[in-house]
RNA sequence: GGUCUGGUAGUUCAGCUGGUUAGAAUACAUGCCUGUCACGCAUGGGGUCGCGGGUUCGAGUCCCGUCCAGACCGCCA
């Protein structure tokens, strides 16, 4: 037997007891005379104690030949400590140490496993079950575990049924790029990994299971970011029989049950904001809302005094920051250079202080009246408004953009804070430029609102939402097609010819024919929902093992060559 | 594909306008220490300044290229 009881266990009605713990040596304290060992495990840290006076020749010996990280087992007497340390659960008791095995040793970690580790990103990365030791990551991803079981339990009481779908699926042209796998049975053919199990939990409900849910991987292969990982987590869930309200208030409800029963939050109703709006008033498609901010437009207001810059613009838009009339010249310059950067791309920023004393200074002073510059900007004395002008939608992508910086900037998204929302009312086609053709704004499947397309096909709503929480999207999802003639006609729009939408899609289309029910549904970024429920703009900690920026996973050394064996038998050659 | 930031001891970093033997903290090792808990004190070892090239009397420092890491843009139905 390796342990009685684990390392965060042991309390002051332990005492006298005799004890076996097993684990991790934290930290040696040698005095010489008396030596104190932290030794941790999942559960804690536990404190024993040596004292060379009454403890045998053979157990000092070994104690003084242990290092940090070693794996040891003890047994001992349970001893009250002559001076506590209230910081630790275990801190009123001590174990006197009776006899000590050393279980196996360890090198010297490259970085130290402390609640506050000296270990760079890169390091961590590269010993990953290492920097998995430390409580801070321990801590997340058992949060990760708690949250899973939650989800599964609470929607399980609803009804809803976990069925697996399959990984080794059929690569689409739509959407993200996949990720795909050579079948040596098959030469010169390929699986793809779905990018979502969105066919299949439709053709579930074509089956009949009115209610599904999957807590499942999903795989895209796109560049990556602090919130995105190439193999991923969703909460993937499918309801027949519903609309759209059905679907909100069913996961409004288990969104709100998660915060309270995890962060003892109360979230507010959540507000439901049209795409449209969203972008007129915060210029994004996931506004935080938390902070006010929301933008004025003066587009028309602002034309016509002579300065080219707005004259000549499509739309000018701005925001008024409550006390940023204190903001210094050398602030204001700082957030015009941010604009300015090839990120955001904005060729200036406009800056108008209305001071406490009723003055107005600003960077178009020359072309604007301090009266007509209260008056466009109905600013009150201590605000400074922000404004950009330039095309419609690039400017309010670079003014919602700055908001979002000048609120990071001045604290204003609070940790304790947590707003979400439901923006609605997605076009379900988006134009796109460069391939002079429509694009699935949500995906092909996401019906259009009344299940009628317009003539303009552009100017057709979806039956699309997604879930907000601070700024961060959370989920989206949409009521279906279930009915052939709809399906066929989306494809068409997106440009697929009959063939290619039969070929691509016609186990689905074919099953619309067998008596397929209005379904629609929904799909939470698990991930997402974890770091954000954290207050962590970053979902890596809470994934045991990610990738790294450039896809790679540097513990196992991944993407890497295979052999030409195995290339053979794929029939694959290599460029 | 692009923009920006970084790469110096095991680790985290400092190292100014180029100048003599590249520092600190921490970790590690050894010794001392009878109540520590980020223990303390003393001593010690530890460097291809990411890599390649260039400028220069002289490069950690400047220039070019390259690799790696991070953030972002594009991309993410």
């Amino acid at each position: 037997m390796y342990r009685t009881h684990n390392c965060g266990q042991l309390r002051k009605s332990n005492i006298n007891s005799n004890v076996k713990l097993s684990g991790w040596v934290q930290r040696i304290r040698d005095k010489g005379f008396l030596v104190w060992i932290d030794l941790r495990d999942r559960y804690g840290i536990t404190q024993l104690f040596i004292d060379s006076e009454k403890t045998s020749s053979e157990v000092i010996k070994t104690v003084k030949s242990l290092g940090r990280e070693y794996v040891i087992s003890v047994s001992g007497k349970v001893a009250e400590r002559e001076s506590k340390n209230d910081k630790i659960a275990t801190g009123e008791i001590e174990v006197l140490v009776n006899s000590i095995s050393i279980l196996n040793k360890a090198e010297t970690p490259p970085f130290t496993i402390e609640d506050e580790t000296d270990g760079g990103d890169d390091l961590r990365m590269k010993f990953r079950y290492l920097d998995l030791r430390r409580n801070v990551l321990k801590d997340k991803l058992i949060f990760r575990n708690n949250l899973n079981f939650e989800v599964r339990k609470y929607l399980k009481d609803q009804g809803f049924i976990d069925i697996e779908t399959p990984y080794l699926i059929k690569s689409t042209p739509e959407g993200a790029r996949d990720f795909v796998v050579p079948s040596r049975i098959n030469k010169n053919e390929f699986y793809a990994l779905p990018q979502s199990p969105q066919t299949f939990k439709q053709l579930l409900m074509i089956s009949g299971f009115d209610k599904y849910v999957q807590i499942v991987k999903c795989f895209r292969d796109e560049d990556l970011r602090a919130d995105r990982q190439p193999e991923f987590t969703q909460i993937d869930c499918e309801m027949s029989f519903v609309n759209q309200e059905d679907v909100l208030n069913t996961f409004e409800g288990m969104v709100k049950h998660l915060f309270k029963t995890f962060l003892n939050y109360n979230l507010n109703d959540f507000t439901r904001i049209p795409f449209n709006v969203a972008m007129e008033k915060y210029g994004s498609d996931k506004p935080d809302t938390r902070f006010g901010m929301e933008f004025f437009n003066i587009s028309e207001a602002a034309k016509g005094n002579g300065f080219k810059i707005f004259d000549d613009s499509e739309a000018i838009y701005g925001f008024k920051i409550p006390n940023g009339s204190e903001f210094s010249r050398k602030i204001i310059d700082s957030y015009t250079d941010w604009v300015k950067r090839p990120q955001i791309g904005a060729l200036g920023l406009i800056w108008v202080k209305h001071n406490e004393d009723g003055t107005v200074k600003s960077s178009i002073d020359k072309f604007f009246s301090e009266e007509e510059l209260k008056k466009l900007t109905k600013s009150n004395p201590g605000d400074l408004s922000f404004i950009i002008s330039g095309k419609k939608n690039k400017a309010l992508n670079q003014l919602g953009s700055l908001r979002v910086e000048v609120a990071n900037r001045l604290g204003l998204r609070k940790n304790n804070e947590f707003e979400a929302l439901w923006v609605t009312d997605f076009a379900l086609f988006e134009w796109d430029d460069e391939t002079e053709r429509f694009h699935s704004m949500h995906h092909p499947f996401t019906s259009p609102v009344d299940g009628i397309i317009n003539d303009n096909p552009g100017d057709t709503l979806a039956n699309a939402y997604d879930l907000v929480i601070n700024g961060n999207e959370i989920g989206g999802g949409s009521i279906r097609i279930h009915d052939e003639k709809l399906q066929e006609q989306v494809f068409s729009i997106l440009g697929f010819s009959k063939e290619e939408a039969r070929n691509q899609f016609g186990f689905l289309m074919n099953a619309f024919k067998y008596g397929a029910p209005p379904h629609g549904g929904i799909a939470f970024g698990f991930d997402r929902l974890v770091a954000v429920m954290n207050n962590d703009e970053s979902i890596r900690d809470y994934i045991a093992f990610p990738k790294n920026n450039s896809g790679k996973d540097v513990m196992i050394d991944s993407p890497s060559s295979i052999d030409k064996s195995q290339l053979d038998e794929l029939n694959i050659k290599l460029k």
